[in-house]
DNA sequence: AACATGTATGCAAATATTCGCAGATGTTAT
DNA sequence: ATAACATCTGCGAATATTTGCATACATGTT
């Protein structure tokens, strides 16, 4: 398989890893602390049962990494930059006509950084 | 609604009208030249039908644009920096164990920039 | 051991995406 | 007008994702 496929093929994963708004706020959420999964779900706002499977797939496409401490599993970013780049997509969305307002934008990219 | 819930569902809509293999070629087929919907199909070998469908959702979404010229529909990219920053996110998936090896990423690196 | 707490997993229903096909639309040439 | 060309759209079937619920697992407490 030519290289282009094979890595387009490898980039749509990982986009479709990240395509969620759940699992965005959550990767936001870790850019700086470490977490674990009840003080997540509680600061999204969803069942913990949920929130668990967001992070077996992240930490399946190893974007989290976990580590234990008595009974919580602690998560945090394995690469922070993704944090980045995620929010540098705001960019993209920014140059385009959109449903959001510029205000939400830049509230946002002051919270995320 | 929070800004940030609201620019996180956003951010995954575009993230998820990138999440394809196609897209992802076709936009970066589409860094530097503008083409038509018959050529677009035929660098990537999938029926034009299909192109003309990923094409739609990208106009629908504002990533690309359409130019007509007779009875040919020429696109191109709304916004180059689009293309930059899914390539950049290659850095991601770099920095990650990858079923892909270094070369392939190499050499898709140079044809994509 | 029994129990509570924090997480993970399996499964099925609801929902969304992808894809091929058949037909519609618009454009140029004869 | 008819035909040929380039592209678009609608729709249904196959496939994948998301979600809630029930339950299992692991750790710490009593």
């Amino acid at each position: 398989m030519p290289s282009r496929i094979a890595v387009a093929k490898e980039l749509a994963e990982i986009f479709k890893v990240i395509a969620h708004p759940d699992r965005i706020r959550l990767i936001e959420e870790l850019r700086n602390n470490e977490m674990d999964v009840g003080g997540l779900a509680k600061l999204l706002d969803i069942p913990q049962t949920r929130m668990s499977q967001h992070l077996a797939m992240l930490r399946a496409y190893r974007l989290v990494e976990e580590r234990r401490d008595g009974r919580r599993h602690c998560y945090s970013l394995a690469h922070p930059e993704l944090a980045t780049w995620i929010t540098s997509g705001i960019d993209v969305l920014e140059a385009r006509p959109t449903s959001l307002n510029a205000e939400d934008i830049h509230e946002v990219r002051e919270l995320w950084s």
